[in-house]
DNA sequence: CGCTATTTGTGCGTATGTATC
DNA sequence: GGATACATACGCACAAATAGC
């Protein structure tokens, strides 16, 4: 009998948490197999000398992990060796995933139609020579006079038509092109690295040189993998930090 | 028995479950404010004429919904009144959305027995004089020689007897924390900032003094809100960057 | 500071309902 | 129908954490 160890103990542990423990050795182990039954709950509480309640509960932590699958009138069936635990950005909408789009507004002043030299393509991520619609601007977080970041946009050249991209904007540009194009943000990618704050970039944003930013960039893709914007920001280290939180997702509990 | 009001009642539904929905409903009324606490268990089990172990049941299941918090000796807090959404997500590993976990490896020397100062707590953010086991150490990619990462961990004092802490990790320590203790993580928050590198750090991470770094926090949280452990990982700039990709994700409603 | 009351956590026993084979 | 197995539900007792006196 290989269960014993975890009953006999005085355990600073649930008795329910060692016999799970002992539980998930067992499937791991091999001693049962994935995709065949467990013992009925009256057995196994015969071999762990637990009551029927402490086993459910035992089995319970087995089923959140979803290791297992019960049916009534069945018995409990070993799914997986392992917890496939799935951890999610959870949020409503696309602009809690990144989080400074709200309560902040954008000011920008004129829109610039560029080619992607060497150093910008390399810099954004994006092909040599290719065409974009250029903007730049300083974000500013709810009334604050300093901005928190500075931003640079390089929009799709099939977007430039876009109206209403020169000036304080409040909502993202891509809601400008998904409204007006109908082209929807599908996926975003993005990178966050620290940087120096070169000269140029501190005196516009009002800080020393050479203090610590954050940089990040996201490329924005639509339906079918076409890149829709990308966009840089530049935050000084002590104006701005990225939060997220990630949940995680079980499957929903067996419906009957 | 004489016949029990649960066998008379030929329930579309279990009865746990018509009174977690009554709890839910009293929540989404205001009836019980988010952030105040819950009757007792046993007011409960009178109010609605149930035994303990049926209300518990309902109670476990608005906490698998996130709605409450329970803390023994104190009471069962109403966290939210509606479940986290799971509207717009990432969906992802727990190793895609945390990048540095895989293919690295965490080489730590010694745990301490701390109590959080006022610098640490709010640098760490959790409650003055809150003790935790403290681990720090080098993290390295593959087989680089020089560190991507200084990392200090503070573990909930709860799991101080964890297991294999000491020496070279190619695992995380939540994952230890799970097998040897059973306690999930449900959650992961973090905060992503830009610092510059003190002294004192710098020449351990063989960098010059001053240059940009890229501060990672992260807490963990298990099934019931409490904050397993907490890391600081601090990434000279040009040693790391922080890749993610943010799909969206149609969920089918569950409504169960 | 220790004590006590409160509240949730853990654990046991038992009985009955219901789905499956 | 009958046997099996999980699901639901009642009861009780004590442990552990917390808050307040």
């Amino acid at each position: 009998m290989s269960g014993s160890t975890a009953a006999s103990l005085p355990a600073s542990q649930p008795r329910y948490v060692l016999v799970a423990q002992a539980l998930i050795q067992d499937i791991e182990n091999g001693r049962y197999a994935v995709g065949g039954l467990l013992p009925p709950e009256l057995e196994l509480c015969a071999q762990f000398s637990v009551s029927r309640h402490t086993m459910r509960e035992a089995i319970r932590k087995l089923q959140e992990q979803g290791l297992i699958v019960r049916r009534r009138g069945v018995g409990t069936r070993v799914k997986a060796a392992r917890p496939a635990s799935r951890y999610v950005l959870s949020a409503a909408t696309i602009s809690d995933l990144l989080p400074y789009v709200k309560d902040t507004r954008l000011v920008t002043s004129k829109a610039t139609a560029i080619i992607a030299d060497a150093a910008l393509s390399t810099r954004i991520g994006c092909k040599h020579s290719q065409r974009w619609l250029r903007v730049s601007g300083f974000r500013f977080a709810g009334t604050g006079k300093l901005p928190m970041a500075l931003t640079e946009i390089y929009i799709n050249p099939a977007f430039s038509g876009i109206q209403w991209l020169i000036g304080t904007l409040k909502v993202p540009v891509y809601t400008l092109i998904e409204q007006q194009f109908g082209e929807r943000v599908v996926e975003v990618r993005q990178e966050i690295r620290a940087a120096k704050i070169a000269a140029k970039d501190a005196k516009r944003l009002s800080v020393e040189t050479g203090t610590a930013g954050l940089v990040i960039t996201r490329h924005y893709l639509g339906s079918n993998g076409r890149v829709l914007e990308i966009t840089v920001n530049l935050h000084p280290a002590d104006r701005f930090s990225y939060l997220s939180s990630l949940r995680l997702h079980v499957p929903a509990t067996p419906l009957e």
